[in-house]
DNA sequence: GCCGTTTTCGGCCCGACTGTTTTCAGTCG
């Protein structure tokens, strides 16, 4: 046994350095790319790498051959790498920092260390306000200037934005595009179409037969701080807040490979292109085109996928994970919809921290056209929710059945919990009261920070009890602030399947909780799901969209989540589980 | 360095924009 357990994070990090030093040693770019993609692959991958290490199965993960395989090896059984360390000897690790800078590649990072000794930026930072940069070659005043602009800009660059914020800006970005004459469609690309947790850049894209008023208009919105490129079908802008946009303008008839383009994710595109050129065409965000150099234009995206022969794949399934080989093969999941929830299952009323009355929250479901809510109120022990007390749980059955005649048949309410898991890994109500719900979801708040077999025997315990139903956002993370618990999902979802329970997605933006990785390993091993979205007022209710979004970036179909069921078949699931 | 229903060798997506270039290199997505 070794104490050398690299994460999948650990180890996507290091072969992204070995291809960033690769790139900046000028290594021919598919080494480089192969080390990047096996970077990428290993930090999407479901399963613990280091499980399938132990089963001697590496090349089985896309992206990984002989030689990365030996080097995950290497590093699994001493704990580092030889090849890394020569590398950093002859290429020090510190000019990756420069890579981190706008429009700084390794040609050039290589060109100030070798020309000017230079390794790091606090170095580069000092040679552009000496001027030294501007006399070496392919650089002149501008490149000097445009340097000491991208350091500037690092400073105030944000990390990722969350999925959440970038949501409502991208829309109002939107809204002022659209009142551009000439404007026919404006739509969000890049990862916030295909509904990521967390967005780089803004991609935007607009089909309009001239572009040159609509570039105008964006590059002169009163939030832009820069403008970092402006031409006739793309420009780039810095905004004041750090966040970056940029804008695609295409003629109509060619919004279709243009949007297809824009989308991604760039592996996906990659996997599209070959498929073309199996088709003996070439693919572009402006046509397919043929050998004899004719075009086929797509004014929509459905055309592109038809042309290729296969089907529309949802944005959000495009990550380069199987699915175009699943589209060949005719086994795309079909993925869940908004439409398809019936339920929400998992909201609060002022019987603990929400803000409005069970009639009002059960009134706003039915309005949105759900059959059935449950209200599952805290319990007492975390303290600022003011939790519903055991006396009180008559109370509020009363209550409910008060709302329920208000409303008749037109929604089914359900008394429900959210019951917490407590530190010594006990639920918050004796099993009898916890008998009474209708429906118990139990959740993790407290001591999050417990080492992983702690929090994970915790998780264990409430999962195998026979009155709980749903786990709520299993790891409890919030993006960006608050990373999850250290669970040991494996080990969760193998209880999971053992007692029957469901698994939330929190819906909810900030938690995305099981994420898209976990829950499309969660229904592999037949775990049914649960999507809601913690509403605590009605407004809240309107968020269900993100975390059906989660769910189809985990290929997750309609029938694997006990919301889309019709209430019998709720009802009787929940009989069923005691 | 990875990969395979045209390949175990020879490919590996393709174009926009900028700045430095008198025809192209670097960067980005």
């Amino acid at each position: 046994m070794t104490q050398n357990k690299f994460s999948n994070q650990d180890l996507a990090g290091i072969f992204q350095t070995i291809a960033n030093l690769l790139e900046i040693k000028g290594e021919v770019i598919y080494k480089i790319l192969a080390y990047r993609k096996a970077a990428d692959s290993l930090r999407d991958y479901g399963g613990s790498v280091y499980d399938v290490w132990q089963e001697g199965n590496l090349t089985d993960i896309p992206g990984v051959g002989k030689a990365i395989a030996e080097k995950i090896d290497e590093l699994y059984k001493t704990g580092h790498l030889e090849f890394l360390d020569k590398l950093s000897q002859e290429i020090p690790p510190s000019l990756t920092e420069m890579l981190e800078v706008p429009d700084l590649g390794p040609k050039k990072v290589a060109l100030f260390w070798k020309e000017l000794d230079i390794t790091d930026l606090a170095g580069l930072e000092a040679a552009a306000r000496k001027g030294e940069l501007q006399n070496l070659p392919g650089m002149g005043a501008k490149s000097e200037a445009k340097v000491l602009a991208g350091i500037e800009s690092l400073s105030r660059r944000t990390e990722r934005t969350p999925l959440w914020k970038a949501w409502p800006v991208a829309e109002d970005l939107l809204g002022k595009i659209k009142q551009v004459p000439g404007v026919e469609r404006a739509v969000a690309g890049g990862s916030l179409r295909r509904m990521r947790e967390t967005v780089g850049d803004l991609d935007l894209l607009v089909a309009a037969e001239n572009s040159s008023q609509v570039m105008d208009t964006f590059t002169s919105l009163p939030e832009v701080l820069r403008v970092t490129g402006k031409g006739k079908t793309k420009s780039s802008v810095e905004f004041n807040n750090g966040l970056r946009a940029q804008l695609w303008v295409h003629p109509p008839d060619r919004f279709g490979t243009a949007l297809q383009y824009a989308s991604g994710s760039k592996g996906h595109n990659v996997r599209l292109r070959e498929l073309a050129l199996k088709r003996g065409l070439s693919l572009s965000e402006h046509a397919f085109t043929r050998q004899d150099g004719s075009e086929i234009l797509c004014a929509d995206e459905e055309q592109v996928y038809e042309i290729l022969g296969i089907p529309w794949i949802p944005p959000e399934a495009r990550e380069d994970r199987g699915e175009v080989q699943a589209a060949l093969d005719g086994v795309l999941p079909e993925f869940i919809e908004l439409s398809d929830i019936l339920s929400e299952l998992h909201t609060h009323s002022t019987w603990s921290d929400g803000k409005v009355s069970i009639l009002d929250m059960a009134r706003a479901a039915r309005d949105r056209g759900y059959k059935v809510i449950a209200v599952t109120d805290h319990s007492p022990s975390l303290g600022i929710t003011q939790g519903l007390k055991i006396k009180d749980i008559r109370s509020q059955r009363e209550e409910i059945a008060a709302a329920q005649e208000a409303l008749g048949d037109s929604i089914l309410i359900l008394q429900g919990s959210e019951v917490e898991i407590k530190a010594d890994g006990s639920l918050d109500y004796p099993d009898q009261v916890l008998a009474e719900f209708d429906i118990v979801f139990a959740s993790l708040h407290v001591s999050l920070r417990q080492p992983r077999e702690q929090v994970t025997q915790r998780m264990i315990n409430a999962i195998q009890n026979p009155n709980v139903d749903v786990i709520g956002h299993p790891t409890g993370r919030l993006i960006p602030d608050r990373e999850g618990a250290d669970l040991d999902m494996e080990a969760v979802f193998a209880a999971a399947t053992q007692s029957g329970v469901a698994m939330e997605i929190s819906a909810h933006p900030e938690r995305l909780d099981l994420n898209d990785i976990h829950a499309r390993q969660a229904i592999e091993m037949g775990i049914p799901l649960s999507i809601n979205t913690d509403a605590h007022s009605p407004g809240e209710l309107d968020l269900m969209h993100f975390g059906v979004a989660t769910a189809r970036r985990g290929w997750v179909e309609a029938r694997q989540v006990i919301n889309t069921w019709e209430p019998e078949k709720l009802l009787s699931w929940l009989r069923n589980r005691g």
